[in-house]
DNA sequence: ATGATAATATCGCCTGACAATATCGGAATA
DNA sequence: TATTCCGATATTGTCAGGCGATATTATCAT
């Protein structure tokens, strides 16, 4: 699998993401990141989700979901700034590394 | 700027993609960075450098530039295939977050 | 109430980020 | 050749984050 230096900058993105499209559990985020490619451990991605939600990104309610309580996700506005920022950047290293060929 | 925990995976990739075109030093990535809006201090960027080395990912050799001491790197073929997962990533990235819209 | 279940939370160790500081090596000067 | 300068690279010390393992929590079924 992909070195983890490379790619948990593109899990956070993907995690603003979903947000931003409606609001998602913690382990409905791990699935969708499972679906990626993208293997996280509890201990890596709650304390994740905790701290883009101190940081402003996302916002978190409580809900019963079949007898269990799931935390939801939605993103900011502040979230959606960095997610467009992110965009930005990832533009750049598309124009850069996947011009030619990729 | 953009908050460092989402882009210091780019800046890696940005790393490798320039050591993937020529022999590339220390000083020059860190002004390619630039360019691209990623202010890195030495004591980011060197360890960095080292750790794709030790990981095998770049190959390094000295050369004397205007009476200074210059490391270049260079890909080496492992770096090559990690670069080329995180090229996968990326368009996944992009199909996802960019697709509609940026 | 009790136990089972599944989602979330936390602990502890280790690795990495990063600003500040040190080192290193060639070149120029004398 | 000793000295000094300069800029590139290296390292240090502190703090934040990754992550596997473990604990906690809340609900439902019995």
């Amino acid at each position: 699998m992909l070195d983890r230096e490379f790619f948990l900058g593109f899990v956070r993105i993907h995690i603003l993401y979903h947000a931003s499209k409606e609001p998602i559990s913690g382990v409905e985020i791990a699935k969708e990141l499972r679906r990626h490619g993208y293997y996280l451990s509890p201990g890596t991605l709650y304390p994740a989700l905790h701290r883009l939600e101190k940081k402003g990104y996302l916002e978190r309610s409580s809900r019963v979901v079949a007898g269990k309580v799931r935390k939801y996700y939605v993103i900011t506005q502040q979230g959606l700034e960095v997610l467009k920022d992110a965009s930005k950047k990832i533009r750049e290293l598309v124009d850069e590394v996947l011009e030619e060929g990729g």
